[in-house]
DNA sequence: TAGTTGACCGAAAGTGTATTTTGGTCATAA
DNA sequence: TTATGACCAAAATACACTTTCGGTCAACTA
């Protein structure tokens, strides 16, 4: 069998369930059926297989919300769908819900690196739709990445922090509708 | 003397410096010239001491974006400027900077609850405003406390938020460019 | 007698120290 | 060669002890 295969499996499996603190480097070894030792040999250490995991974690999401886009939609109907997805996601997901919690509570600091990263990620993913959309005709002309930077946080702000201090979440609709009479409308060539 | 100021005033110089935590009740007693007693007979306890200093400084704040605003100007200078004005005070005023930085190293509870309260507050000023404009036929009909809300997460995002990943502040002008050119635009009757 | 005070109290936070856990290594084994 | 787990230093934890702090109230003033 895959050792490397193995030891990420159960690095995820760990992660997921006890987040990153928590998870033990013994305990990795013990689920993955491997000696301690053998770890070290594919991972230069716990931060470099933390690392392995969350790429994987963020191919899975770029995949998740390529198979959510529509082919011939409008950017506006594909740019929301594919930040609602995301932020589904980020709740759905054991790993990425068990790490936001971790930041909140223990503020671990690779956790914190790491949602940083993949933020980043996410921001960039939109930036380059924002381009593509740019070259098509279909927006006009503007600084990609502060759009899609702002795009990411309003949408963020709209669904995960409004739940903070309103009650009850918005509706996707009414999501759609706000941004859609606002950001989207002004962004159109 | 008025005891109840001198409390008062010794409490915001306490918290401003030190911030909640590390203020003690002996402390303030001791530079507002009285006995820890008589704090009590004017405030039930020390947190209760700690609204009503915050309490004043947002009627401050309040009183500066106020002053800020130019009557026969267009609700999006104001709305800029009003904004702009809050997060410059977020970090110029003493007390607001160090309840800031509290909340992210200490996370006093306390802190956490009086610094939502603040921006609930900023938030429901600009509802308020925004109110005002479309009354007045300046803007569409809109949820005004959503908008109130996601214009302000916007100003946060790209005015705190930004330079924490990207190196270098927006400058003014260019938030003004995306937001004028984004929300504000759309958001005309 | 209305207003002020600081000694006092229990609870909570802090401190120093013994003990355990954990990331990472490496001599040995397979 | 590759895999392993006993081993190590460093970090985290647990625990007992001390100090600090918010809040009270009997005594004291004016």
């Amino acid at each position: 069998m895959d050792r490397r295969q193995e030891i990420m499996e159960a690095a995820a499996k760990s992660f997921s369930l006890f987040g990153y603190k928590a998870t033990t480097m013994d305990q990795v070894a013990k689920i993955a059926n491997v000696g301690k030792g053998t770890i070290y040999t594919f991972f230069s250490n716990k931060e470099e297989l933390f690392n392995a995991i969350v790429l994987k974690m963020i191919e899975e999401m770029r995949a998740v919300s390529e198979s959510a886009m529509v082919e011939g939609a409008s950017f506006e109907q594909n740019a929301h769908t594919l930040l609602i997805q995301m932020l589904k996601f980020r709740k759905t997901h054991l790993l990425y819900a068990k790490l936001i919690d971790e930041e909140k509570e223990l503020r671990t600091p690779a956790v914190i690196e790491v949602l940083a990263e993949i933020e980043g990620e996410i921001v960039s993913y939109i930036k380059a739709k924002i381009e593509r959309a740019i070259a098509k005709g279909e927006l006009k002309q503007c600084d990609s990445e502060l759009v899609a930077y702002l795009l990411f946080k309003a949408y963020m702000a709209l669904v995960v922090d409004w739940g903070k201090t309103h009650n009850g979440e918005l509706s996707e609709e009414r999501i759609a509708g706000l941004l859609g009479g606002t950001i989207f409308t002004s962004l159109l060539a």
